[in-house]
RNA sequence: GUCCCCAUCGUCUAGCCCGGCCUAGGACACCGGCCUUUCACGCCGGCGACAGGGGUUCGAAUCCCCUUGGGGACGCCA
């Protein structure tokens, strides 16, 4: 029989554990969505299961190409690579059918003739009188006659789930994170699962996908709470098992307002981390703190490390805020996020890190071949020194220009205070530029030597040459310790830069 | 409006299930200090919370109830 063969096809082993991330291509991949994504991921590593990526494209007008790539591209960009697909949730319209379908073979369901009009007409009418507006199922009970005449009259209908509706009827499951949740028949409406242009809606599509797809736990945000007891009495009309849910509490903004690209703009997408110099990890990591912990203190895992140690069982009930200020130049995003990504680039293992300032440098034209061959370890080194000051790989083209090039930029406030106190310097310079350019080894010890002999000498505060040395080679006032950072950069570069300096030198 | 969920520092959170170890711990941010040629890092210190009210108990952040606050869902959207 044909309703056999489906449900064989429906109910499938769960002798692995199967989760799906399910967004709709309706937009950008945005904190949220990859924070959902890592959860699953997270699920599937630490169970030796199987992450799949399910495209739901059913609302055709929304969807596009467009949306689908960025989203593969983000999920991509983040390290949660997928086991199987992407599918597309339309390609299963067909089983979607069938199962409404089925539920009306076997009186599970419905058809209802009430037209959109009428509907909204009893909406407006229940909202006019303040009471909550739930389909009075009117047609719910029609005769077979009723039903047939209807058909031969050609009139439209729309499939409605035929919800319990016993006084002690309850619907039930045992969420992984809220534990057991229960809401009485009385209080859910009798839903459209299929339009009257015979089309699916999502909830059905996405009950029956994730039979089809063999999903074990569904992990979604909280926003799916609520709907789920309507799910939960289509797998049991159907002969399913359902899945083990697992709703992960929301992230809300400051103002706790929901997260979306239209209210927040780009600083809650994906995109919007990668192009601000963002290591992937990092704000995995990140994110991955937002709604669960450990339980310990430790607040910094690597990939291993939190497959290991994460669970569902972990996962807060509460919501978490995005803590994003507008309009806060130093704090663009969620000061920790940025705490977090500044914390991978000062720590991390450098030959992890050199790809990504590779990326950043070739992306700024001040990557050279050489940074891999003869110049290597003066660029490790040079790495090194630099990364402990920057917060995003941004920094390694903006703030790390002088390394890399002669262009760089100076900074007023910097050139002010460093290089206009002390007109001295028009002749301290020059001189330091020809005992640096004398010097046969040109390393931090004899530079520092040269520095403090000649401090000395003229008696001037070491601080005040150091300063305008530090200001004449780069530009700014802050970085690392002088001598190393001089030695890095080189005698040539040095020389040239602490004569040139000379014009910045207040009169 | 109805139903569901949630409630510890400004933010992320530990502790709650199995009451006493909590004068509530950590992280970010902020403010001091130390280090120092600058800025960071690091270290030391400070600020800062159990939403309110009732119970239960020898004892409650932890258990129960109410209130308040917040969020979510209520569509022929996903």
């Amino acid at each position: 029989m044909k309703t056999q063969s489906m449900n064989s096809d429906l109910n499938k082993p769960k002798n692995q554990v199967r989760v799906r991330f399910a967004p709709s291509p309706t937009g950008y991949l945005h904190l949220g969505g990859a924070r959902t994504a890592l959860y699953n991921w997270l699920w599937a590593r630490k169970s030796n299961g199987v992450f799949i990526l399910r495209i739901e494209d059913t609302d055709v007008e929304r969807s596009t190409k467009e949306s689908v790539q960025e989203i593969l591209g983000g999920l991509t960009w983040l390290g949660l690579s997928w086991d199987e697909g992407p599918y597309l949730q339309t390609d299963n319209l067909p089983k979607h059918v069938e199962a409404a379908q089925k539920l009306l073979v076997s009186g599970h369901a419905y058809r209802c003739f009430c037209t959109r009009e009428e509907l909204e007409e009893q909406r407006k009418a229940a909202e006019a009188r303040k009471v909550a507006f739930m389909y009075d199922g009117r047609c719910r009970d029609l005769s077979p006659e009723m039903v047939d005449e209807n058909l031969r009259n050609g009139m439209p209908y729309v499939i409605r789930f035929r919800v319990p509706r016993e006084t002690s009827s309850v619907v039930a499951f045992e969420d992984a994170v809220y534990g057991r949740v229960e809401k009485k028949g009385q209080d859910i409406e009798d839903f459209v699962i299929l339009r009257s242009d015979g089309r699916p809606l999502y909830i059905l599509s996405n009950a029956v996908d994730d039979a089809l797809d063999g999903i074990t736990h569904v992990i979604r945000g909280a926003d799916g709470l609520a709907n789920t007891p309507k799910q939960v009495l289509i797998y049991k009309a159907l002969g399913i098992d359902p899945p083990i849910f697992a709703h992960m509490p929301l992230t809300l903004d400051n103002r706790k307002a929901k997260l979306s690209k239209r209210t927040h703009g780009e600083v809650v997408t994906i995109a919007y981390y990668r192009e601000k110099g963002f290591l992937p990890w990092a704000l995995c990591n990140f994110m991955a703190l937002l709604g669960w912990s450990s339980g310990g203190e430790q607040e910094f895992f690597s990939r291993d490390e939190l497959t290991e140690v994460f669970d569902l069982s972990k996962i807060n009930r509460s919501n978490s805020i995005f803590n994003y200020v507008p309009g806060d130049p130093r704090n663009w995003t969620d000061p920790k996020a940025i705490h977090f990504n500044a914390t991978y680039i000062r720590t991390m293992p450098l030959e992890e890190l050199i790809p990504f300032v590779k990326h950043e440098l070739q992306e700024a034209g001040l990557w050279r071949g050489s940074f891999e061959n003869g110049e290597k370890e003066w660029f490790l080194r040079t790495i090194d020194l630099i990364r402990a000051r920057f917060l995003t790989l941004k920094d390694f083209s903006f703030r790390g220009r002088c390394y890399f090039a002669d262009d760089f930029e100076f900074d007023e406030s910097a050139v002010k205070k460093n290089l206009g106190k002390e007109p001295r310097l028009r002749e301290f310079l020059p001189e330091l530029a020809s005992r640096m350019d004398r010097l046969e080894r040109f390393e931090v010890h004899s530079i520092e030597e040269v520095f403090r002999s000649y401090s000395e000498e003229k008696s001037v505060k070491a601080g005040i040459l150091i300063n305008a040395a530090r200001t004449a080679v780069s530009g700014t006032s802050v970085g690392p310790g002088l001598f190393e950072m001089l030695e890095v950069i080189g005698k040539e570069k040095v020389v040239n830069r602490l004569n040139k300096a000379v014009e910045l030198v207040a009169s």
